[in-house]
DNA sequence: CGGGCAAGTGAGACTGAGTATCATCTCGAT
DNA sequence: ATCGAGATGATACTCAGTCTCACTTGCCCG
């Protein structure tokens, strides 16, 4: 019992692909219509269940639209970093942590906050949307 | 003054009350409880629209728990800043914009990304939840 | 190379947030 | 006081996400 290992299944792999398929971020709704309209078999729970595994394995994050929606976006595990979302594509890049750590450290001492995590998203234009508009 | 467009109806100076009356963040949900254990005569959808008029007043703002959940926390207009959130007991501080501005001019002129927006959000513990807790 | 069983699945019921509709009410300019 | 645009609230509806439960399947171990 209690293994720590989790099971390569066969639903786990195709969602793993609708994901690979998708450019930019999604929702879960997203994949559960892929998966609808290419009749492939996965249950609406099953998806939501591997979203929530790909998250916890950290291939994934959750990221908050601007609207409000729940998105994912793939991402690279074992390194901070936070996103830029492409208002126009959706298109999502990864950048570095910016120099917040110190800024963060600062905030603690003026304040007495201790800061535990954050959530920074970014928002705007991606190179290639900007060359179609500046046209 | 309430003009401008707007009308000051009582519900709406309910919904303000019950906002007041909140300590740190709260949901549309907490409100709409607080109507009802209180027997205000203010129906779920006219608190929704309150809230939504009050966020885009800029007297509320909207935040993203950590849990996904979308909360509100009170703030002051015309100024850019940013929150801290009590993971224990939900306060929130205002903090003032730190140097993200720069960092972000420099993801710019290195990504070719033009940032229109962000949103940062912080959590951890209050410096009261912290004393208690250090005991 | 099976056998066994916990982990995983899917259908569908359920919950709860948020939106839409619409007949009725009310704020506040005149 | 009048009156119409704007606001309200009851209700229905939609849609994301969770839960349940009987059934299936990956995979560890003999």
């Amino acid at each position: 019992m209690g293994r720590a290992g989790y099971r390569l299944t066969e639903p786990r792999r195709v969602v793993a692909e609708l994901v690979a398929a998708r450019a930019g971020h999604f929702t879960a709704g997203d994949l559960i219509e892929d998966a609808a309209a290419r009749d492939l078999g996965v249950g609406r729970a099953t998806i939501f269940r591997a979203l929530e595994l790909f998250t916890e394995l950290e291939v994934l994050e959750r990221i908050d639209l601007p609207t409000g929606d729940h998105a994912y976006v793939p991402c690279l595990p074992q390194h901070h970093h936070h996103h830029i979302v492409c208002d126009t594509c959706g298109r999502v890049t990864e950048v570095e942590d910016l120099g917040l750590g110190s800024a963060i450290e600062q905030i603690e001492e003026r304040t007495g906050w201790e800061v535990g995590s954050h959530r920074l998203e970014l928002f705007g234009r991606c190179p290639s949307c900007r060359a179609d508009q500046d046209r």
